[in-house]
DNA sequence: CGGTATCCTCGACGATACTG
DNA sequence: CAGTATCGTCGAGGATACCG
């Protein structure tokens, strides 16, 4: 019986089971709130780091840094920096980070399909 | 330009902003660290309670019923108990749950494709 | 403009014990 | 067998202030 350990999608899963390491790494990447939001704003053109911000206006700026150093990280993004002055930083999706977009794009059918609230509390 | 509330997958969302609602509802549904690795678990056939507890062996009970809960409200998977004793209850995908499958189907080659293992302390 | 640095809250997750 | 109930931990996310 295939059991699975804590540690998620350690590497000795890469052989052993392929197919939850592949599903548990795809989660791990995407993990956070905002991190699909981020990817699917990326989809078409780089953006700068307010435009971003601007685009999840209720994102805290520390969230946001943090949400893109992972996404760095992981190489789903790259960040530009160019040297002016006032600085200007321009995110956009690395080849891995296009990759996902099919996959963002089966969520939304699925969602816009299925979609039910329950249990939303209103603010 | 197009701006995110709090409330992610408010009902709201659905007319205005479908894509982000699609997206962010099936993120919803799909969050918890062993949602998909149980409809996974269940492609192919009903399983018993305890047979998912033996599959997934880290999880304590009181986890591993919190999430069937949420999967069931969720109506991705239907829970069916037969009035036996000492008592049987068996989980299957819904046709919902199963229209989830391509999805993690894409998640498994994407990570299979892209996945590195970076910071991943030893246990 | 595009960040860091702190501190805090809150809920997911987990360990353990008990039950119809 | 398949759950509840309770309590504790831990870290993601968020609020706020300051910086090159």
């Amino acid at each position: 019986m295939t059991r699975i350990c804590k540690d998620g999608f350690h590497e000795e899963f890469r052989e052993k089971y392929p197919i939850i390491f592949g599903m548990a790494y795809t989660q791990h990447v995407l993990s956070g709130r905002w991190k699909f939001l981020i990817i699917w704003f990326l989809k078409d053109q780089a953006r700068r780091f307010h435009e971003i911000k601007s685009f999840l206006n209720d994102i805290p700026q520390g969230s946001l840094t943090k949400q893109l150093r992972e996404l760095e990280e992981n190489r789903l993004i790259s960040r530009h920096v160019f040297p002016e002055v006032p600085p200007r930083v321009e995110y956009s999706l690395s080849d891995k980070g296009r990759d996902l977009l099919p996959i963002l794009d089966m969520m939304e059918k699925f969602g816009l399909k299925h979609g039910e609230i329950t249990q939303i509390k209103e603010a």
